[in-house]
DNA sequence: ATATTTATTGCACAAATATGCAATAATACA
DNA sequence: TGTATTATTGCATATTTGTGCAATAAATAT
């Protein structure tokens, strides 16, 4: 019976280190489209909506995943809430994703020319 | 027949855009190790297999993630695999990630006490 | 109080991911 | 040759995520 036995399978991956959820929120196209629609400035739910061309559910959900990572800050208006962005070195983050993609892609496509 | 009724059913998420498969890439606690471990240098299979106590099978899934965004390169030795960093900005964007949560926390943290 | 508007939650289902085992491939060595 | 070692792939299964619809909650206006 080698590893872990027959029947104790292991769970998935447990995510326990802050940051595995902190990227796990940035690991999303619509995602990544919220936070680049907020470096304009903040926006309402309504303006997300349109932007996503998703349920208003959806786009609720995915915001409070940006919240809870602290991506996204929230201010209430009566019945309606604006979003800006929790931490502005997100943009940095974003940027050296940019480039690495950038120029892991310029890399391997040599290979074909 | 719930979710038939007017409109197809959305698939999931893209991850059309490279970035947030970059970013999923780094959305675990395995590959955020594996990452780490290899900031002092090159590593073997053998070695990473010991940090992360998975099966071969699984480390190499999680390598070949890492190798397919550019951020672990493999050089060949007989049988085996030595890994390093592929693009050692990817210290840079952990570190953001840990001063952005680690900043979240606290804020957050206020709230009790 | 009722109706309206916006946000969230409960539920079901589709799709993706993580894992382990077994089988296979690839390389080195006796 | 054949054997041993390492890496990957194929498959099954558990878990997690993404999505939409319906129901509910919360705030406002009439």
């Amino acid at each position: 019976m080698p590893g872990f036995g027959r029947h104790r399978r292991r769970m998935m991956g447990q995510m326990e280190d802050p940051r595995s959820r902190f990227f796990m929120a940035l690991a999303s196209d619509q995602r990544i489209k919220i936070l680049e629609a907020l470096k304009d400035g903040e926006k309402s739910s309504g303006e997300l909506i349109s932007i996503l061309e998703l349920d208003p559910s959806v786009v609720s959900r995915h915001l409070t995943m940006l919240r809870n990572v602290g991506l996204v800050s929230a201010r209430k208006e009566g019945v309606s809430l604006f979003f800006s962005l929790g931490d502005t070195r997100v943009l940095e983050i974003i940027d050296l994703a940019t480039k690495i993609s950038k120029d892991w892609f310029n890399r391997y496509q040599a290979y074909f020319e």
